[in-house]
RNA sequence: GGGCCGGUAGCACAGUCUGGAUAGUGCGGUGGGCUUCGGACUCACAGGUCAGGGGUUCAAAUCCCCUCCGGCUCGCCA
């Protein structure tokens, strides 16, 4: 597809005198692709649009593609013939380079909630998207198990919690009770620091305290990771760079990379704002770490592009960081991956004012709201029950244009309209046909419209994959799911499959492309729904 | 105050990069479709000053400028 398309472009760029990378096609509801190129020529030179279309349709000649002028307008139709091999040949990638992709990255001692989800699931689909690509792609889980606030935990630990921390929860607590109190006694905070600085420099009360923290925190997430079939993250917690960024510091200053300012360690930027390292007080902050993590990657991984899924509120550390990687001699290109803030309908959540939704509760309604669509239909496992509360929860949170801020409300666990279940419920659909009608065969000799429509539909799956790639944007995914799911509902009310080879090899087409477009996006297709 | 992002139907959003064909989709509302290859479906209708104003253009939701509203951010947190 991408082969004929670039044909197109280039004939057109060879007819025209226009360079190719300004020739830009729109794709989906005029042909398979199209181009106004004929209206901006024609514009310019005092000609007619359409005359100008048609003269330039008769010149492009690419095999599989019929050009036509309409309205001005270039519309590109692939043969029914090409459109046949392209189904076949949906998925023939080759193989590209190595990047690392950090996400999910939750800090210990908090409670996963739905902000945290984001960059869980928008990796993990980044992740499947490039691999199918042909891309070697590394998963890196920048867990936050480092910093000042687990001085704050353990100075909270010493006075209010010897031996009863179980979970998360309770050292939620402690955190917030080391908050309020912190307010009335300022000393709070300057034991805080100590205790984080006996921290960083391996004190033995400390450091098992702090183990003591992580262990648990990392047990709760394991189970989360495992809900949500996320399992090629690799471990790079923070906690592991602490001593190189320690001595990253030490000798970025030596090599005068990084300077001293206000008694604290920088790296100048081009911004007013420096990135900072160390503190006055000798200790290190997460940007080392981060830089520190960044050059590890560099070095274990040798790839040609590091991504970051964070959210928004970060854009500007990640402009600092980078500029900061390349004073250290790093020009692998990197990229912020930023996404949208998930706030609720009264406002910021605040875990510490209890304005917060558990990502547990929403997986729980989840289930519940699966269950009350469900009835009691027969043949639906407990697996695949969670396969569609899963798929309701990830596909709600992918549809979204990825930078857009979202407001969290209930509609993420619907089961009707644009939704993960509405998909899979397709999927099961075309799934079955082919259980119950078998293969089929293709031909498509005896297509009609219909038919075209659908297969024009499938086949611009490669285009909005690639689209998706290039834009880092796995809701492009998500919509060409919606629209193709439409597409097949639409042929499934009007045309019956039964006694139709050729139709019943289309709809396993179907079933193939809608599996794989979920399966980018991290959801399972049930065997039953 | 500076920087970045956003404002499209009652609600949630796509479309903005790269101006162009009738501004789309879902939810909610109203009214239809089961002699079913699976109704978590589908069809139709109602619903729009594309925040406001100005500019560029044959053509603006889209590009430029101004204003208003909301979010994020602006070194010793992560």
């Amino acid at each position: 597809m991408e082969k004929l398309v670039a044909d197109v472009r280039g004939q057109l760029a060879r007819h025209t005198g226009v360079p190719e990378e300004q020739i830009f096609f729109d794709s989906g509801r005029f042909g398979d692709f199209s181009s106004m190129l004929p209206i901006r020529l024609a514009k310019a030179k005092g000609a007619d649009p359409q005359q100008m279309a048609v003269g330039l349709a008769e010149k492009i000649k690419v095999s599989g593609v019929e050009a036509r002028g309409e309205q001005g307008f270039l519309n590109f139709y692939l043969t029914d013939k090409a459109l046949v091999h392209n189904l076949e040949h949906l998925e023939d990638f080759g193989q590209k380079g190595t990047m690392v992709i950090d996400y999910s990255s939750p800090n210990i001692a908090k409670p996963f909630s739905v902000g945290h989800l984001r960059s869980t699931i928008i990796g993990e689909s980044l992740r499947r998207i490039f691999t199918l690509l042909g891309w070697k792609v590394h998963g890196i889980n920048f867990i936050g198990d480092w910093g000042t606030q687990f001085g704050k935990l353990i100075t909270a630990y010493q006075i209010w919690g010897k031996g009863e921390v179980n979970g998360i929860k309770d050292m939620f607590d402690l955190y917030v009770k080391f908050h309020v109190a912190a307010e009335t006694e300022p000393k709070l905070e300057e034991l805080a620091r100590e205790w984080f600085r006996k921290l960083e420099e391996g004190d033995e009360e400390a450091v098992s305290i702090w183990d003591k923290f992580r262990e648990k925190s990392l047990e709760e997430f394991q189970k989360f990771y495992h809900k949500l079939d996320i399992s090629h993250l690799e471990d790079g917690s923070e906690s592991k760079f602490v001593k190189k960024a320690v001595e990253l510091v030490d000798d970025l200053w030596q090599r005068e990379v990084a300077e001293e300012d206000q008694g604290a360690i920088v790296i100048k930027t081009s911004t007013d704002v420096p990135l900072l390292l160390r503190k006055q007080d000798g200790t290190t902050i997460y940007a080392a770490r981060d830089l520190a993590s960044a050059i590890w990657r560099t070095q274990q991984f040798r790839p040609d592009l590091l991504l970051y899924v964070v959210g928004n509120d970060q854009k500007l550390h990640f402009k600092l960081l980078f500029e900061g990687l390349k004073k250290c001699g790093i020009n692998t290109p990197a990229e912020h991956i930023n996404f949208g803030m998930v706030s609720l309908p009264e406002g910021k959540m605040s875990t510490r004012k209890g304005r917060v939704v558990f990502l547990e509760d929403v997986l729980e309604e989840a289930w519940h709201r699966v269950g009350e669509v469900m009835g009691n239909r027969e043949g639906v496992s407990e697996e695949d029950r969670w396969k569609l509360a899963i798929g309701a929860v990830k596909f709600a949170d992918l549809k979204t244009h990825r930078t857009r801020d979202v407001i969290f409300t209930w509609d993420m666990v619907r089961m009707e309209g644009e939704t993960g279940p509405y998909v899979q419920y397709a999927t099961v659909r075309a799934k079955r046909i082919a259980e119950k009608f078998g293969k089929g065969k293709v031909n498509e000799k005896e297509w009609g419209d219909e038919e075209r429509k659908l297969a024009r539909q499938l086949v611009n799956f490669r285009m909005n994959l690639l689209d998706a790639a290039a834009q880092r944007r796995p809701d492009l995914i998500a919509k060409w799911l919606l629209v193709t799911t439409k597409t097949f509902n639409d042929y499934y009310e009007r045309c019956r499959m039964e006694g139709s080879e050729h139709r019943v090899w289309l709809a396993n087409r179907v079933a193939e492309a809608l599996s794989r477009g979920l399966n980018l996006m991290g959801i399972d297709v049930p065997a039953r729904m």
